[in-house]
DNA sequence: AATTGACGATACCAATTGGTATCTTAGCGT
DNA sequence: ACGCTAAGATACCAATTGGTATCGTCAATT
């Protein structure tokens, strides 16, 4: 009946929902007793600090976050198609239980500010892989001959991600959509445009 | 020697100075009492509770924000030279200390997620501010024939704010300019390819 | 000059915080 | 069947939280 890994999990899969929901800092020890069920035994039997618990439910949305997208464009097998798994992904966010209380890399990257150097530093890293994720998306787009060879990669990989993540901000604020659709509209008219005409 | 308005001023530029940066739950009394230098018994006297002064911090912060925005709108007397005064704006964002901590818009929407209500409105009430002066700026551009006159007022108001404020969280997530300044480039291109051509 | 009322300091409060020490108990190897 | 180890529950801790009650004091009015 005992299973040490599940109940790491658990309080894993827990805490990242009240993490990215309530925020870290807000989200206390006991918050995730009541919702686990379990006790603070059990939690720093497994963490050895608050901050540890934090970093590594970061770390587990990260890896949800990055497998199901690279997954989602994977499936996908030319430039237009891997954006649109680009655009679906983010558009999933907003309904999506997995990731109740928007994107944990924009919220991480507001909150972890000044004060929480870890978080930070991973919040770093999670925005590095998102534009590189892009990146090469874009540069495969070049080399297939789907994009125009004179694309700056970099610059569109950037302005893409602020254009998302400035979008799901706006639609989670407004409790609607509007904002990322017609961000992700917007994207595909930039998308398009770089688009190499045959 | 004693001045209650010049008192709860520096309560309220402090605090907000400290919400901005800290966050606002994350920011307690006694941060505000020591970066005052005055005692709870102060702070107790000119606002009844925590809440109402994350409330008035705001305000002000809002107040700063869209004065500051509209009078830089406002000296400029064509539709691009007004949208060089809002991209000016927000790059400023980055090395004003007067907004230690990023746009207090993003960083109110992020973390009013769901616990705040009262704040959550007053993010809310900004965000429509930010829109409506894009929007009436474009709208105006339309009206003196700057603009192009099939151009989708909201949408591109939409598209402006969602890609500046993804902008200033990549920057500030980095320390560097450079996720912002490509939003600017890139926005500064939407503009160019709303103008009306001549 | 005395009174008064607001201003701000001091001292306190219960509740909650992150964290630890200790205890019980489940389950594996022998 | 019996220990042994580690998983998790219980009970505690000092420090901090938001908030209040009280106290002194400044300054304007009378």
């Amino acid at each position: 009946m005992r299973d040490p890994q599940a109940t790491k999990d658990r309080i894993l899969i827990a805490s990242a929902k009240l993490f990215n929901t309530q925020g870290y800092k807000a989200t206390s020890i006991s918050d995730i007793t009541k919702s686990t069920g379990l006790t603070k035994g059990a939690i720093y039997r497994h963490f050895i600090n608050k901050e540890d618990l934090e970093k590594q439910a970061l770390k587990s949305l990260s890896n949800l976050m990055f497998t199901s997208l690279r997954k989602r464009i994977k499936e996908a097998y030319n430039f237009h198609d891997k954006m649109e798994a680009v655009f679906g992904f983010f558009e999933n966010y907003l309904k999506s239980p997995l990731f109740q209380g928007g994107c944990p890399l924009l919220n991480v990257a507001i909150e972890a500010d000044d004060a929480h150097p870890v978080l930070k530093e991973q919040a770093q890293e999670m925005l590095i892989s998102l534009r590189s994720s892009l990146s090469t998306l874009i540069q495969n787009g070049i080399n297939n001959n789907q994009v125009n060879e004179d694309t700056n990669v970099n610059f569109y990989a950037s302005v893409f991600v602020s254009t998302l993540e400035g979008g799901i901000m706006m639609s989670k604020l407004e409790g609607n959509g509007t904002g990322l659709r017609h961000a992700i509209t917007h994207l595909r008219q930039v998308t398009q445009f770089i688009t190499r005409k045959t």
